[in-house]
DNA sequence: TAAAAATAGTTGACAAACTCAACTATTGCA
DNA sequence: TGCAATAGTTGAGTTTGTCAACTATTTTTA
């Protein structure tokens, strides 16, 4: 049996763990290590969110917060954090005064060069050992998971990232 | 190119997303459909705690903050919810005073028979499609990646999961 | 064309779940 | 006996979300 009394039950050893529990283990320790090699950065979050500023060209808080599903109202947060780091500006789109662009700076495209270099540096590691087509046969079956579930009858769920 | 503008670009289409970005998605999903199909049962949280509680007959809070990577203090809240619920018990231990063992209730153990028919089901719809033996596949590599990453050099990182 | 509805963004109030540090009680060890 | 280690608890603080109410602007529609 497992060394209960030691409390060295590794959930991951059992067959019936739910997935989501293997998954948020792995996506803890790839944030972990994502901040960690960014820790030089004068930013400490939203590494994801600026990157995907930096590559559209004409992206609004309202597209961010369907892209990212989260609400539109924590866009506005994040984007403040990274308006106050110098990272992004917010624009008015003149053919539709509602909207703001929002587009990376001089900076933030600088900060996006290392954020890319970081992540595919990780996603490497994480790989190791794997061939190519097992990575492949990998982010297939994420996305076939992905499908599966989509469809489910579901309680609306958020998750909160924080670095300690 | 996407439509941008219409806020329908899908970072999972994309080759360079962060894996653990995918993961999280997933996640979501997955114990938001759990979430859902226990919804009448007279708990909101800590399905996955209460069925390790049941399944090991020794387990003290030391050991789960252990088993789930969380700060004991957590722990204490989380057993102070199912406690309160009535969904376990807290016994001294009298071989080591300092040590509290956590138990099910008998309506603790009927909610792990739901709980656990829950994340089965959920789990095999996640792989609807899937042979056994790319089930078995994907969790190995599950386990590569997180032994992959296991050693990086890391800051540490929460994920919290929140119900609306 | 004027009024109503929809959309984008902002703000304030609130919540969930985590960490950390400081604390008590108990045990083990020298 | 006294000191260090361990289990658990509590309180404070953080982070990042949500929701509802609001303003400004644009689109629809009657």
């Amino acid at each position: 049996m497992e060394d209960v009394k030691k409390g060295i039950v590794d959930p991951l050893s059992k067959e019936d763990t739910p997935l989501a529990f293997r998954l948020n283990v792995i996506a803890k320790k790839y944030y972990g290590a994502a901040a960690k090699q960014m820790e030089n950065l004068d930013m400490e979050r939203y590494f994801f969110v600026l990157k995907l500023i930096a590559k559209s060209e004409f992206i609004t808080q309202q597209c961010l917060a369907n892209c990212l599903k989260v609400d539109k109202a924590g866009i506005v947060r994040m984007i403040d954090y990274l308006s106050d780091k110098g990272l992004v500006i917010r624009e008015v789109n003149p053919n539709d005064r509602r909207e703001h662009r929002i587009l990376a700076s001089k900076k933030g495209l600088k900060y996006v060069t290392k954020i890319e270099a970081s992540f595919n540096d990780i996603n490497q590691k994480a790989f190791a050992g794997f061939t190519k087509a097992e990575v492949k046969q990998y982010i297939d079956m994420c996305q076939r998971i992905n499908e599966n579930l989509e469809s489910l009858p579901s309680t609306e769920y958020s998750i909160i990232y924080t670095k300690n």
